[in-house]
DNA sequence: ATAGGGTTAG
């Protein structure tokens, strides 16, 4: 098969032309999965059957390929590409595999696609800013934003020139993956120094509107309201006119900061340029509406929407949903829900998710379990996202048992669904239900980062498994070349001065000072409280002097436990109240002694 | 004949 050619050229990639050594190929590349047998089979056969066999170039087959490309027929185009050289003898030419690798993209399968790109080596073709605009936008689809931005580098480096489509690509992929400054600072650096150099090779471009849309979009999202107005005059003031599209992220990007004025105003000017709104204009003001608990206004919409002749979509039904849910409505929800298959529409995993999440916000478990075992009946694939609202319905609703069950029948072991987030509610629910082993070997199986340890560890805390904290904290972190920080310490701190384990406590702070982490007064306050609270006056007085030592300024708290201190005999008789230093602004002379 | 932009769930 034509896939498996492709793979197997990856792999020697390194080897091939000139240009592979250039490229960091991800490491694990996977093998193609393709043959799928899905979507449009005899049309195909119809069309492929009408090329001649034997030829040798796939160029022929390229304006279907590309039909389908353009039609998103993703799967169909991969069973084209496979059929072309299994059953037809047909070599892929650099066009067919740009548009292959266009559709790993956007199939999310970056691997895949860098693979495509080693066969294109490897037969001495050149790839062009077309191949790489692709492989910049699958990496972004995929949160690699800096290895897009490495890979957009390292072209520059070879000579080529990224145009307008590339860098919206970029800007847009920066955006989706929450780095709109740098979005911004490669605007300011390419199109703003207009036509600059980058060692020695032009990477300016003329922006466009598309990339103008982009651009403001992605501010509007990430809040920078001011900016993304800024451009819009620019935009226009260049007579880059906006389209429906355009018109509809921009009335979305104020809608998300709230500025309802301005998208109104923008929705009028758009019927004025004798642009009519679509279902998604229409759908993206309903959502504003819902948001700002204005269902039925939305509702009302929908109606002006219909009578202008723009039939609602999945998408329409599902922001109502959605939005009777949020209101309390789940009862109005459920029938919207219910009309959605006698209407023609198709219920998807947003459609059930937000529902699930409707019964679990007001305390209907039951029926949020009984939805999610029907989308798994009728064969929808829950997402992370139907984790997270399920699993952390579940713990909140005391349905430890049901959590669990989730987890190891659905989820152990499948790492597309074992996001950060959920395994923070799963770290957090198993301690909250003791089950703190069940913590410790999920933990077991993550790549955890710091605040993966930190939830962890505050479960552990709140559980009072002190010792399995201590573990965790002494053992594991060292050993998965985890860093503890500020923030860690102090639920460790605070968890081991609860359950009265001082020692291990003031080890701690120690360890922290040591490691030149300054401990903040609340730390030092729990500790000394402790201390104070077991009569050890002397280490009370040591540890404020630890604090002045690094200037550590006291608060009242801090004050109510000097004020503790002083006012026991033994203390005032022992003279180690003498011993208490010196703030600087003088906490013991000015609070304390007025206080006393 | 190939690359970029708009909507939903937490």
């Amino acid at each position: 098969m034509a896939s498996r050619c492709i793979a197997r050229g990856a792999a020697i990639s390194s080897e091939s032309g000139k240009l592979s050594t250039y490229f960091l190929f991800p490491e694990n590349v996977e093998s193609p999965r393709l043959g799928h047998q899905t979507e449009n089979r005899p049309n195909q056969d119809r069309l492929l059957e009408s090329q001649p066999s034997g030829s040798s170039s796939s160029s022929s087959l390229n304006p279907l390929l590309g039909a389908l490309a353009r039609a998103r027929k993703n799967r169909a185009l991969l069973i084209v590409f496979d059929r072309m050289s299994s059953e037809l003898n047909l070599v892929p030419d650099s066009t067919s595999l740009n548009i292959l690798i266009n559709c790993y993209c956007h199939l999310r399968r970056s691997a895949l696609a860098f693979s495509v790109l080693g066969t294109i080596l490897k037969r001495g073709h050149d790839p062009d800013i077309v191949t790489f605009t692709s492989l910049i936008y699958g990496l972004c689809a995929e949160g690699k934003a800096s290895d897009a931005v490495f890979l957009l580098m390292k072209i520059i480096g070879m000579g080529f020139s990224p145009d307008v489509k590339t860098w919206s690509t970029l800007v847009n992929g920066l955006c989706r993956t929450g780095n709109a400054e740098a979005a911004l600072r490669f605007h300011q650096n390419t199109f703003i120094g207009n036509m600059a150099s980058a060692g020695g090779f032009r990477v300016g471009f003329v922006p466009d509107s598309v990339y103008y849309i982009a651009l403001i979009g992605c501010l509007c999202k990430s809040g920078l309201v001011e900016k993304a107005k800024g451009l819009l005059l620019e935009m226009e003031s260049k007579g880059l006119n906006a389209d429906a599209p355009s018109y509809s992220s921009l009335i979305n990007g104020f809608c998300r900061m709230n500025e309802w004025d301005q998208a109104k105003e923008l929705f009028n000017r758009m019927i004025d340029r004798g642009l009519p709104p679509d279902v998604v204009t229409f759908t993206i003001l309903m959502g504003y509406l819902c948001k700002s608990g204005k269902t039925n206004d939305a509702a009302q919409l929908l109606d002006i929407m219909i009578r202008r002749g723009q039939r609602p979509n999945a998408v329409t039904y599902n922001t109502l949903i959605n939005g009777y849910c949020l209101e309390g409505d789940v009862d109005r929800a459920r029938s919207l829900f219910d009309s959605m298959a006698s209407e023609g529409y198709e219920k998807d995993t947003v459609t059930y998710t937000s529902l699930i999440h409707g019964y679990f916000a007001n305390q209907r478990p039951a029926e949020a379990m009984d939805l999610f075992r029907e989308m798994l009946d009728g064969g929808l694939e829950p997402c992370p996202v139907t984790f997270k609202v399920l699993l952390r319905g579940l713990f909140r609703s005391g349905k430890f048992e049901l959590a669990r069950d989730i987890y190891c029948s659905k989820m152990k072991g499948n790492d597309a669904v074992l996001g950060s987030d959920v395994c923070k509610i799963l770290l957090d629910g198993f301690c909250r239900s003791g089950c703190a082993g069940d913590a410790m070997e999920l933990f077991e199986t993550l790549e955890p980062d710091i605040k993966m340890c930190t939830s962890l560890l505050s479960g552990l805390c709140r559980a009072g498994e002190l010792d399995l904290a201590v573990e965790l904290f002494d053992c594991r972190l060292p050993s998965l070349g985890v860093e503890p920080d500020e923030v860690a310490y102090s639920i460790l701190v605070k968890g081991l001065c609860r359950y009265g384990r001082l020692d291990d406590a003031d080890r701690m702070v120690t360890e922290m000072e040591e490691r030149g982490i300054v401990p903040d007064v609340v730390m030092y306050n729990v500790l000394m409280r402790g201390f104070c609270d077991s009569n050890d006056a002397g280490k009370v007085v040591e540890i404020l002097r630890r604090m002045a030592d690094r200037r550590v300024a006291p608060d009242s708290y801090t004050t109510t436990v000097v004020m503790e201190l002083m006012s026991r005999e033994d203390n005032r008789a022992s003279g180690i109240l003498d011993s208490i230093p010196s703030f600087g602004q003088g906490v013991r002379r000015d609070k304390c002694a007025r206080s006393l």
